[in-house]
DNA sequence: TCTTGATATGTAACCGGTTACACATTAAGA
DNA sequence: TCTTAATGTGTAACCGGTTACATATCAAGA
């Protein structure tokens, strides 16, 4: 790779000509500037990143900070974020903790000192001191870290009343849910919308994590416990589809007997036989807009700290009724 | 973040010894070290690694180069890099190219310019000029680029083979088959292997991509055309969904009447109905062993290019039937 | 003609590490 | 006691950019 000294020499000019054309600052005349250009092309030079950062304090990388790409959720933010940054000269640096503090303190140090511009984070630990102290450009996604920080999130407890509204209108009468984690405050409102809704209709209830096998044994508990129901809700599409899965295991016609709704929209949703109607949140939108958020911070467009709720959506496939109308 | 310089001037040492302790390089007293590294635990020092970058010419960072990470194959194999790297002290640069060779070549330029360490590749173009002229250690990953670079795949021949077997062997006397893209060679030797064992008894054989959408399609035209047919074999778990979800649809009973083989061992395999029966590529295995070939080129153990052929092996959930004994 | 501001360009300091080199000091061996 | 090698430490160059500052030229306005 050519240096600046290279490209220099080659145009018969000074370093500080060179990189006042590259970066379009102070003063070059039109001759130097068609030198220097010449001399770029021909070396097929381009800057050194790392010499750029070390003056400028800035990497233009930023930090993804998930549990786990591995879980069908994040993908799609993944890719809506990189695309994003890409598209603004950045690039993001993956980075998995399994919501385990101390992997994501080796992180934290590691982004840090390679001078990553601004992190987005996916994790959970409201009260996590990691970063407290941190003074970095930050937006959280899908989580609400704590107050001070900006936040994307999507309306899980809009999500949760339409489920349950959705599911009294196409007629059932006993209503069932597996909630999600916990911990997870924005799963958390999805199962208080519900059961807002659902009110006295609610026969069943219990939880599960998001791991497949999980919320197997959570639908079969389910099943064996408060059955029978004529409609459910789970927290996410994984858990919808092992419902659906223990259903036609248990010959439970889906939708005639028993509706079903999950929540994301991921596309998992669409191979499921039958597929599965669901809650649709806005996956790629609500990286995208916590990424251009995020490079709004960087670029200190604008500081004040807000939370941004995005809509969600009913898509109706194939595990709940048509609408009579 | 405090610097090296601070560091000496709180130990009343030079700079030089600063970095001695850190490096474990030279000679240093006991009575020096001790300061130093009190010094770095009271001021929390963290050496700056952009700065380390610039003289060493190595970041500690290597980049994933993939198609797509929406699509499911590749979470598991970001994931097991991600881990291996992280393990090592390194940190994953992640670059979605949609196989452009526009997008391929700008990453490729960012992340020359950023000194990654080394690329893992994870794409098609085996005739891509980008890579040829590029002095980067790198291994491909299920992909053969060319020769000369280094390559991680499984058995594809040999799964093709063991899919036709098992249907057979389960009884199956008429065999369909849903193949994969046709540029992608570690795909087609799935077919290869399938269409080798399955020999006269193959009756149907179509085409896809790894979309869902198409696969659906594919699998429509598959019935439509070739039906009956009682053992089908799908390039990948996508297609094999595809074919399952299409089966319910014309109330054909599976495995009864019809048996189902996918191929690739993703999550997706467990949550259909009923699960799938599958060829596992050891995903997270193939992610592991590639970057830590990746990690023995950076640090130059061993040059010399090899292709590594891992084994695969047969699943067996409830879309074939049990084998009679 | 003289002053002044806009234009143009080069030199060198700087970012924060690493390391070559010079220079002590000390201990072991002759 | 004199060499010599091992040990210990600091100074400064270096990595490849960016930019403050000094300097020079030139045209416009007084």
């Amino acid at each position: 790779m050519a240096t600046i000294k290279q490209v220099a020499k080659h145009a018969n000019v000074s370093v500080a000509t060179v990189s006042r054309v590259m970066n379009k600052s102070g003063y070059v005349s039109e001759e130097a500037k068609e030198a220097v250009e010449q001399a770029i092309a021909e070396l097929n030079y381009a800057p050194n990143r790392v010499a750029r950062s070390l003056y400028k304090k800035s990497s233009n990388l930023i930090g993804l900070i998930m549990p786990d790409i591995t879980n069908p959720f994040f993908p799609q933010l993944a890719r809506a974020i990189e695309d994003v940054a890409n598209q603004h000269g950045y690039q993001v640096v993956l980075c998995n903790t399994d919501e385990q503090l101390e992997k994501e303190q080796t992180y934290l140090v590691a982004l840090q000192t390679m001078h990553v511009d601004g992190l987005i984070i996916t994790t959970n630990h409201s009260h996590n001191p990691n970063y407290e102290t941190l003074d970095l450009p930050m937006v959280a996604l899908d989580r609400i870290v704590k107050a001070g920080i900006d936040a994307v999130v999507s309306d899980g407890y809009e999500g949760g009343k339409l489920a349950a509204d959705t599911l009294l209108k196409r007629g059932a009468t006993r209503l069932a849910h597996i909630a999600g984690p916990d911990h997870l405050k924005t799963v958390k409102r999805r199962t208080e919308g519900f059961v807002e809704v659902a009110g006295d209709k609610l026969v069943g209830m219990t939880e599960s994590t998001f791991t497949f096998k999980d919320a197997l044994k959570a639908s079969q508990q389910l099943f064996d416990h408060a059955w029978p129901f004529d409609g459910i809700f789970a927290a996410n599409d994984v858990i919808a589809a092992a419902v659906l899965q223990e259903a036609v295991r248990r010959h439970i016609r889906v939708p005639e007997e028993l509706q079903v709704i999950g929540y994301d929209g991921i596309e998992l949703g669409e191979m499921t036989s039958p597929p599965l109607t669901t809650i649709v949140q806005p996956i790629y939108e609500m990286g995208r807009v916590a990424t251009e958020r995020l490079l709004d911070l960087i670029e200190k467009k604008d500081t004040r700290p807000k939370e941004m709720l995005l809509p969600v959506t009913l898509l109706e496939r194939q595990t709940t009724k048509r609408e009579e109308r």
